[in-house]
RNA sequence: GGGGACUUAGCUCAGUUGGUAGAGCACCUGCUUUGCAAGCAGGGGGUCAGGGGUUCGACCCCCCUAGUCUCCA
């Protein structure tokens, strides 16, 4: 059966069953604290915890995950993957054990005419937490399981939780016998190879305590509501259902490895090692796709990182199987073809994938190149084995993966230390961790908004009104609910209604006024902790506030006209880099405010001058067509349909806000606040484009009197250069580089004539040779005004005027400091006479330092006074 | 978020205990020669990423900043 049928049984079974169906979250999770979403209940949490009410009372999904823990088991054994997809039935506070024990029965071993998955009841165990009594109790009821086939665990096998105060329970796990060829008898106790688990019900009923371990925590008392949460790993059920031997070898993964052994001209199933490669390729391909396709782009930190990780492990399993050449193109062909069935968004995003994967694969190889070339370079001078300390530097600095350098190692006879390796490499996890310790903050502090969760969301009236009056429904002072606020207090309101933005969207808070009987509080900063509710951090400026009271929310116009003109230049600045640069520049995240806006968007090049000039030209146009800026309210699919641009990353709930620039120009899902027409941006000037890591560019803007003032600005810097150079603006330019060439030149000859009068010295500095010890030795000080280049050359000079028996000596004072520069000819040398030595005896008395070579040297101090002594010393010295 | 490395002529890169910044290619001029990376001679081209410090003196040592690469979380 294809893993696609088994997805479309799944979920008609459960929708039969009243469940509503729920598509796939993106694998990017919501939750700061996740980088992915690694279960299929994550997209979940909120309405089990309590945090969100549910919108419907049961569902069901087939959920993309992302898990890279267990990375290093991939390939090596049936069941880890990078990637899966989690089939889940959930009840919020309806149905409980016995309806999902039945539901899940009658699901695996439905016949295939019913709509259920076929699997032979014989064939199944199941597990329970050891005093479940009541789970056996409905597994006995209503299925034909005997009491041998289900045997009881404990804490660490099946009791679940997140590890924090929260929901957690019992669960109830069914496996499925692959028979006595896989292991040894005995349950999944015995052998979680032959028995493997296919599907796990988590009974949620208790609330449990901090603390503890994960097989020893204190259960504080029932939850309110009890949750049915349930997952059956698709990937798993497709490989026992199309009789193959693991989940790599099913039809939405197969297609890697035909091709890698392909490539490679190996063949799989012939050695255990190359297989395993091959599964490595198959699975990371595969994930890489899916997380590309939703969002994620290779880079050096997060969850970039992670993707980068998955590529590089792809192309050094590759390079190990012998595959030099690029693939990434083929492989990801064939990975998107297996997978599109399930995922018609593939194809769509596909040719933005492909460009970032064969780029990454083309930056790896670079890297490997490098890479090479000291690996070679440590090879030829290592003997027996290489050092621990030159793999780590490999692999830490040059990214060159150590699989790579132990194989290439032993085709040159040498051995690794891989405990040495090790060990620096849990030196650098331990440093990384520490840090990530010291810098851990609580996200505890939500607890405090639930209660006033409970009043419903806050209505917020501000897209078409600066005031409305509304009811203080509760505060917070440091953390706590308090009934009212005093004069002088900071703290957070939450109203029923209000018209301050906040902030959101990359659109910062209003600023603005809330007034009331007797008091007037000023707004710092508005946030909404928790969806759908606002929190108004504020001074209480006069009066005192209290729950209960009527207040009147007031925006700041002149600051709500900037942040409209700021976020609608951002769309505009947006749709200007697409039309320019092509629909792959997708914005990643932004950040406006009155007068400024920043944009990071997916590119991997900077932008040259003239594209910049064309995306400030572009968007400036389109501020100058007094296109119409509108905002209406449609159905999610609908907006899709439309084409309207959707962040990754973000959730929508079903009825979205298209705002648009222009119609179909600019159409973007946004909540945030934007002029009427595009002409009262009034101008848009960009001030900086830059790198925010691979992939990812940054660019800057000023929009609207701000954008204005700069401009000014640099008109007031031309004019004043204009004003120092007496050249019109125009000519400035060329001013500048004649008078740049002019001086060049003047420079040089004033150096040609200086370094030719310093010449002239030579014959009379000749004449004043004494014979010392049959070498012909020039000990003076020079009065005319010299540098320190005309003084080397004067000496190297006069010394070749002797040639091979002079020593030379000559000391200036230059810029108030005395120098002596030695030269020693050939013979002086032979004879011992070495011009570093003496540079050095000469320093001395300079009170400074010195030194050289041989044949040459120069020395200084500060002591301008005792120069001639200096050198006569020097002198002195040689015999 | 925490480490490591790199940044030198238009390009690719040397520069070792701190003492006159170099090579190859490219460019310009001349000669020679007329095709396959032509040869010879000569020449131009550098704020050694930016800023600060130590030193008589810094491409080199120390600190800060920026960009690029890379590992870990």
């Amino acid at each position: 059966m294809k893993t696609a049928e088994i997805k479309r049984r799944w979920l008609d079974y459960f929708e039969k069953k009243g469940h509503t169906v729920v598509p796939s979250a993106p694998l990017i999770s919501q939750d700061p604290a996740l980088m992915f979403v690694v279960a299929g209940m994550v997209p979940f949490i909120p309405y089990m915890t309590g945090v969100l009410p549910a919108p419907y009372s049961r569902a069901t999904s087939v959920q993309k995950c992302v898990r890279t823990l267990d990375i290093d088991e991939v390939g090596k054994t049936t069941r880890h993957g990078t990637f899966f997809q989690m089939n889940g039935n959930f009840s919020f506070g309806d149905y409980f054990k016995k309806e999902a024990i039945g539901f899940a029965w009658e699901l695996l071993t439905g016949t295939l005419e019913e709509g259920g998955l076929g699997f032979d009841p014989e064939r199944l165990w199941v597990t329970v937490y050891n005093d479940d009594d009541e789970a056996i109790g409905y597994w006995l009821e209503q299925s034909s399981i005997p009491l041998e086939r289900i045997q009881r665990r404990g804490m660490r096998d099946n009791y679940w939780s997140t590890g924090q105060r929260g929901p957690a329970g019992p669960c109830s796990e069914i496996y499925y016998d692959r028979g006595p060829e896989y292991g040894i008898e005995g349950g999944p106790e015995a052998d979680e190879d032959r028995y493997i688990e296919i599907w796990n019900l988590v009974f949620m009923q208790y609330e449990r305590a901090d603390g503890g371990t994960k097989d020893h925590f204190e259960i504080l008392g029932d939850l309110p509501k009890k949750n049915i949460d349930t997952g059956m790993g698709l990937e798993r059920v497709a490989f026992l259902l199309q009789g193959v031997e693991n989940i790599y070898e099913i039809d939405q993964v197969k297609p890697l490895i035909d091709l890698s052994a392909k490539l490679s001209g190996k063949k799989y199933g012939a050695l255990e090692l190359d297989d395993i490669r091959m599964r490595v390729i198959a699975d990371h391909i595969r994930s890489a796709l899916m997380l590309m396709s939703d969002g994620v782009s290779p880079s050096n930190e997060g969850r970039g990182y992670v993707l980068r990780r998955l590529l590089r492990r792809s192309v050094r399993s590759l390079r190990l199987l012998g595959v030099q050449k690029p693939c990434f193109e083929e492989l990801f062909t064939t990975s998107k073809n297996a997978m599109v069935e399930a995922y018609p968004d593939l194809e769509e995003n596909f040719p933005r994938v492909l460009r970032a994967a064969i780029a990454e694969e083309l930056g790896f190889s670079r890297t490997l190149d490098t890479g090479l070339i000291v690996l070679s370079e440590a090879i030829s001078v290592a003997t027996g084995s290489l050092s621990g300390e030159i793999a780590f530097l490999l692999h830490d600095t040059y990214g060159f993966p150590i699989d790579l350098t132990v194989e290439i190692a032993e085709e040159n006879g040498l051995s690794v230390d891989r405990e040495g390796f090790n060990n620096l490499m849990t030196g650098q996890k331990d440093r990384a961790k520490q840090d990530a310790k010291s810098k851990k903050t609580g996200g505890a502090g939500l607890q405090v908004y639930s209660e006033f969760r409970g009043l419903g969301e806050t209505q917020f009236l501000g897209y078409d009104a600066l005031k409305t009056t509304g009811k203080v429904l509760g505060m917070i002072r440091e953390g706590d609910s308090v009934p009212a606020l005093a004069k002088g207090q900071l703290g957070e309101v939450f109203l029923d209604r209000t018209t301050l933005y906040a902030e959101s969207g990359g659109q910062a808070a209003d600023a603005g006024w809330i007034v009331g009987d007797g008091f007037e509080l000023e707004v710092l900063d508005v946030q909404k902790p928790v969806k759908g509710l606002f929190s108004h951090k504020v001074r209480v400026v006069s009066g005192e506030v209290a729950v209960g009271s009527d207040a009147q929310t007031i925006v700041d116009a002149d600051w709500r006209l900037g942040a409209a003109q700021a976020h609608s230049a951002t769309h505009v600045i947006h749709a200007a880099l697409r039309q320019v640069l092509g629909p792959e520049a997708l914005q990643s995240g932004s950040y406006n405010r009155p007068g400024y806006m920043r944009l990071d968007f997916s590119w991997t090049q900077s932008l040259s001058d003239e594209t910049k000039s064309e995306i400030e030209e572009v968007s400036n146009l389109a501020i100058r067509a007094d296109l119409a800026v509108s905002a209406q309210y449609m159905p999610l699919s609908a907006a899709r349909e439309w084409g309207a641009i959707a962040l990754f990353g973000e959730t929508y709930d079903e009825d979205v806000r298209v705002v648009q620039v222009g119609g179909p120009w600019s159409r973007e899902l946004c909540g945030g606040t934007h002029v009427m027409r595009s002409s009262q941006i009034g101008l848009v000037s960009v001030t900086s484009e830059s790198s925010v890591g691979s992939g990812s560019r940054r660019i800057e803007a000023l929009v609207g009197i701000d954008a204005l003032r700069a401009l000014t600005a640099e008109r007031e810097l031309t004019r004043r250069l204009a004003g120092s150079l007496k050249a019109p603006a125009t000519e400035l330019e060329a001013r500048i580089a004649d008078a740049l060439d002019e001086l060049k030149s003047a420079q040089k000859r004033i150096a040609e004539l200086e370094s030719a009068q310093a010449m002239q010295l030579v014959p009379k500095l000749a004449a004043e040779a004494a014979k010392v010890a049959g070498l012909n030795v020039v000990a003076t000080a020079i009065t005319s005004e010299v540098n320190a280049d005309q003084l080397r050359e004067l000496t190297t000079a006069v010394a070749s005027y002797f040639g091979s028996d002079s020593v030379v000596i000559l000391g200036a004072i230059i810029s108030e400091k005395p120098l002596v520069m030695i030269a020693s000819g050939p013979s002086a040398q032979q004879q011992g006479v070495r011009a570093g030595e003496l540079a050095k005896i000469a320093a001395a008395v300079l009170g400074g330092g010195g030194g050289g070579k041989a044949d040459f040297a120069q020395g200084g101090g500060s002591d301008s006074s005792k120069l001639a002594q200096a050198i006569q010393e020097a002198a002195a010295s040689i015999k």
